[in-house]
DNA sequence: CGCTTCCTTGAGTAAATTCAAGACTTGTGG
DNA sequence: CCACAAGTCTTGAATTTACTCAAGGAAGCG
């Protein structure tokens, strides 16, 4: 396959260190710009982050970090799903977190990770040297009080998935992840009520999520495909065709408990 | 029953809010003073938190705070034991924490807590008014670390307890349960390798915090006790006579992944 | 085309749950 | 002091849900 590249695009690529270094990509231009560790800071703060950031992109498969690996960098993810994962001695896995775009990876003050981070499609981070971005983090209230949010998103994120793992159905664990892919990617294709996304995991990653074995997996997506809730365009690709029917499956109250 | 007051204890109580002031009782001297929000607290930052704490009591089976109820006050849990936990539509309920001394309620910048905080034990806690104690985090970088620390334990605990939720078997949650008793409980009697404590939990709780059933917990651990891996000199009061074999029920591996 | 990876489906199994009955503990009131 | 009730815990038998094992189909890639 024949690689084509533009002069403008200005790359500059270190294809051992798997770096993508775009000078042209600014900050304020970025996609997860609001979400994202840099969502309360201002144009000063945002031009100091700009100046240290780097791309790096990993391929769906590829493992990111492993665990009790001492961290390099820290980074948020700009495209792209990674999942963290924990493993038990005989081998036995489960997901402990999904994290899409603009959730971050890896947290001050600490050395090391208690779990690995693996790339489940093609993803793109914006990383930051660890020794530069803490010294940023401690004379940086906007960066410090974002992070504080991000690590109590997520405490209640996973929560929410403990209820889910321990108390749920087979039945239940699948409605409820595919409730949250729909919530969680607002952006992708909304006709009337129908949604229509991917599923950004394979059978056998969704199981390790949902505390159960792919073939349960596969039965149920394929139950609720039967019932009509579901519509499959491909193994992949599906549309949601009632919403509703979705949550009724959940196990959660009407008003909905979880916070993606 | 005869309650008898010294003066010199120089107790202020209110019965009907359940505060109870002890002048007496200063920060200084408190259990928890090493491990709790304020750890890294100076003497004039402990003088300001000394001035504005109220301590709370609470008896077991109380509930502390309700799901979606604005936040009044956030405290420390100074003695006793309190747990998290959220319940489904058809009342299914889950645990998604246990809060033993040191361990922080609440959170700064939130309004509302998404689960039900209970008394277990009877509970003794270090309280502050949520807006007094927000204006304090603010210009105390001491203070915001620490709760930046205390959410991440939080979350690395949450993540252990997704994989035991997840995947192991009902033998290998009871034995991962005991065996964080006993390294959360170092305290208490140890006599060689045999540490003797309580269960802070009826067997039902501890169903509710390992996702198991009331009938489970209780063969399972009948199960340890036949095995000679534990002893029970009471229903509630029991020593692990193998330490070696309890770890070794517990799925993880040797190096121990499990932070409490 | 053949290989690998991913997914589906069926049949039998096992682990934990549900249902049920009774025992132990603690506190209360006669 | 005993009887009784409520709460907690134990134990057994039947049931169920999801798992394991197995075989084969579909899609993607060299």
């Amino acid at each position: 396959m024949l690689m084509v590249r533009y002069g403008n695009e200005n790359l500059d690529t270190d294809q051992s260190m798997n770096i993508l270094r775009d000078e042209n990509m600014q900050c304020s231009k970025c996609p997860i710009r609001h979400r994202a560790v840099c969502a309360k800071c201002d144009d000063d703060e945002l031009a100091v982050l700009n100046s240290i950031k780097v791309y790096r992109t990993f391929k769906a498969g590829d493992p990111i970090m492993w665990r009790g690996e001492p961290l390099e960098y820290l980074a948020s993810v700009v495209a792209g799903v990674a999942s963290l994962s924990k493993t038990l001695e005989d081998g036995r896995t489960q997901m402990v977190g999904l994290l899409l775009p603009s959730d971050f990876i890896g947290r001050p003050g600490r050395a090391q990770i208690e779990f690995d981070v693996t790339a489940t499609t093609d993803v793109t981070l914006c990383c930051f040297k660890h020794q530069q971005f803490e010294r940023l983090v401690d004379d940086t209230p906007h960066l410090s009080q974002r992070l504080m949010e991000l690590a109590l998103d997520e405490l209640d994120a996973a929560r929410d998935w403990m209820l889910l793992l321990g108390r749920k159905t087979a039945r239940e664990k699948i409605a409820t992840f595919v409730e949250m892919l729909v919530i969680r990617s607002r952006s992708e294709d909304v006709e009337g009520n129908r949604h229509s996304l991917a599923l950004p995991l394979t059978r056998d990653q969704i199981a390790n999520y949902l505390g159960l074995t792919l073939e349960t997996v596969s039965r149920q997506l394929n139950a609720l495909k039967k019932e009509g809730v579901l519509m499959f365009s491909d193994r992949r690709q599906f549309t949601v065709l009632d919403l509703a029917r979705l949550h009724d499956e959940t196990g959660d109250d009407a008003d909905g408990g979880m916070i993606f």
